[in-house]
DNA sequence: CAGATGTGATACCTTTTGGTATCGCATCAA
DNA sequence: TTGATGCGATACCAAAAGGTATCACATCTG
């Protein structure tokens, strides 16, 4: 029977995801990168944003559903339409995740990087995390 | 038959993925993270990553070919080892992605993204409403 | 009111993902 | 040489992802 189809996977369903969890998933997925960039021009209904891909709206429907667990949309009931709204916040918690690595891959801050690591801890790198 | 268990998704057997798609699609499971962060801090055989977590070394294994395939990290065979290596350069792709929305989340920026916006475009833009 | 329309909700399908278990091979150590 | 040991490679499985088609329902509009 498999418990089918359920709406969330099973580690959304009860408990929160952690807000870069739910982030990057949903930017996992080419189609919800792209959807965020038409959102961050205008906000669209369902069937405005279905219009601009070759998918259903049904298809639409779970990439919006997607991004609003990821909470980088909001949806605002409008009468009979829903509006999707960028919620820039939520890629903040992507962005963050990300700057952890900001010294390795930018040869100028690493070297700023390095620097403030010696200066917090004279000693040595014991166990950061 | 599904042609089944082929060791590439389609759409990246034959050709190349975005960078940016490969950097997320890695980025898309809590476990690659902690990997990641874990090879910022010293090169790992897949053995020694396999100890820090709670799966067998095969499920290690593809993890680490995911993180390879999305440029994450490079791979050194050394002996009877293999070494895996951050290659931090990669998650610049995803920086950039999001670099995009740096402008919609922090409002300071916003102000200097508008500023910029102006300056770079005085006479067309006009396509949002 | 009656119809058109935007959306939500399902049911169903195929592919991808994340995991296990297992086997074989190369390489290191005794 | 003879084991041990890191790994690669499969085969297999359950679940999640991404998609379609369809139906029901609320809400606009004539």
């Amino acid at each position: 029977m498999r418990a089918s189809r359920l709406p969330f996977p099973k580690f959304f369903r009860g408990t929160a995801m952690s807000p870069e969890q739910g982030a990057f998933r949903a930017l996992a997925d080419p189609t919800r990168r792209e959807i965020l960039k038409h959102l961050s021009r205008s906000d669209m209904t369902i069937a405005e944003v279905a219009d601009l891909f070759d998918v259903t709206r049904g298809a639409i429907k779970k990439h919006l559903v997607i991004l609003e667990q990821g909470q980088l949309i909001s949806v605002e009931a409008k009468g009979r339409e829903r509006l999707n709204r960028l919620r820039p916040h939520g890629l903040k918690a992507a962005t963050d995740w990300l700057s952890y690595f900001d010294r390795f891959w930018d040869d100028k801050l690493a070297a700023l990087g390095q620097v403030i690591d010696a200066a917090n801890s004279t000693k040595k790198d014991n166990d950061n995390e």
